[in-house]
DNA sequence: GTTTTAAGATCGGGC
DNA sequence: GCCCGATGTTAAAAC
């Protein structure tokens, strides 16, 4: 690790350069008053002010200010990034699909970190809506009895689906599952896969059913005039490690 | 600025303390072998590791790996954060609504940084939605000759619509505007609107027309079986400082 | 590489 | 506060 307070331009471009030469690439943070300009998707300009800069040894950048979680400019991975003196460290950021670069100019560099991070764990989460579509899969009476899955859906014709279900008396159910909220957008969703599917299949009996923990009032109106079924469905959920993840499927 | 390379737990945690009690709250950079352990909408654990956890003076922290532009885990702005000694330097993200936390343990602290970032600039951005929406809105005649723009429209009843209009011949037209791809989801918003439109106003005529630099195929094949239009319109936008933005009121 | 959808999305605006 | 829609969304999965 190299830590660099108030360095010169040189010193700054030194030290990163050397990080990047290291056989394992190194990341660095740059504080400095620095200008951003953008130019892509959008285009910004950013004066001079204080900043934290992140350069990542995947190609990602950052520019974050003390406030908000997400950054004011920023390139993300895979992005070509390359180091220069132009009076002051400068950072030019490039990409091609789409063509993008992002130029920042340091007026003073206050302090510079390189360094790299080993790390051999991995992100273990649960909560999302895979989780709860899972749920609803090994028992779907918890919709209704007599429910059985028939596929768990990918996408189709007429947009992804989740659930391709029978009711108890021979009905086709399609499922649309949400961790939180139900909004009208959800609604349109499944009303669209409705219609297609009954057009391709000579107007059979389907029914749709829209499931998660809330739903709008919009939705739920909207929901009402198009004959579409909503099921509130409570869940929580528990961290499980790999091995009992393992076992389950057993 | 403080700075401190492999610190005691407690030397990390005064230098943590003594930013948070300066009169303008520091930030503060923290590369270290920590876990993390995240309740709240979801659940997530991840084991020891190296990483770069960032904390704002506005409450929002952020744990990034050397990989990707998203943090590995994180809490938003208004977070209430809590710095203590537990066997190593701990820090503890909560918050309510929803109620959330996030626990971070550090087994080695590699390195701290304690700053604060003076910014008088503001970003200035220019290639969002509403730029397009703007240009559309000073000449309605790159949509089709003869269109008026009555109202630039917010909510309603059935959902947002951008741009409400009458054609030459005197017909309602609903615009809506994507900065870059139109895809299925816009289509089916723009129909329901339209419904909505019809039944309130007794089947009055009224086109919809979908306008975007793109259009992907399914959105394209939906939007030609429900009539709606679709107006291919390309654009480029200039950064504009304030002093002109200023006088392009006048 | 394009398209589609989820995200612990975040963020801002309107009510 | 809830709800809705944009984001330079990012990221992952399916095709």
């Amino acid at each position: 690790m190299k830590y660099l307070v108030s360095p010169s331009p040189q010193e700054a471009l030194d030290a990163l350069l050397e990080g990047r030469s290291d056989s394992k690439k190194s990341m660095a943070t740059i504080i400095g008053r620095c200008k951003v300009e953008y130019s892509g998707r959008a285009k910004s300009f950013l004066d001079y002010g204080d900043r934290l800069v992140i350069v990542k040894p995947d190609g990602t950048i950052m520019v974050h200010s003390d406030t908000k979680r997400e950054p004011l400019n920023w390139q993300p991975p895979g992005t070509k990034i390359e180091y220069s003196l132009d009076d002051g460290l400068t950072i030019l950021a490039r990409r091609t699909s789409p063509v993008e670069t992002m130029h920042i100019h340091f007026r003073k560099v206050h302090a510079l970190t390189v360094f790299q991070l080993e790390d051999g764990a991995e992100l273990n989460l649960v909560g999302e809506e895979s989780d709860l579509v899972d749920k609803i899969e090994k028992d779907p009476s918890i919709i209704e009895p007599g429910l059985r899955v028939l596929r768990r859906e990918k996408t189709t014709d007429s947009g992804y689906i989740d659930l391709f279900c029978e009711d108890a008396k021979g009905n086709t159910v399609i499922v649309e599952v949400k961790r939180t909220l139900i909004s009208h957008n959800a609604v349109y969703q499944l009303e669209a896969y409705l219609i297609d599917f009954r057009k391709k299949n000579k107007e059979a009996p389907v029914r749709g059913i829209l499931c998660a923990p809330r739903i709008s009032e919009m939705a739920k109106t909207l929901a009402d005039e198009k004959g579409l079924e909503y099921r509130q469905i409570e869940w929580d959920f528990e961290l499980k490690d790999k091995k009992q993840r393992s076992l389950d499927c057993f």
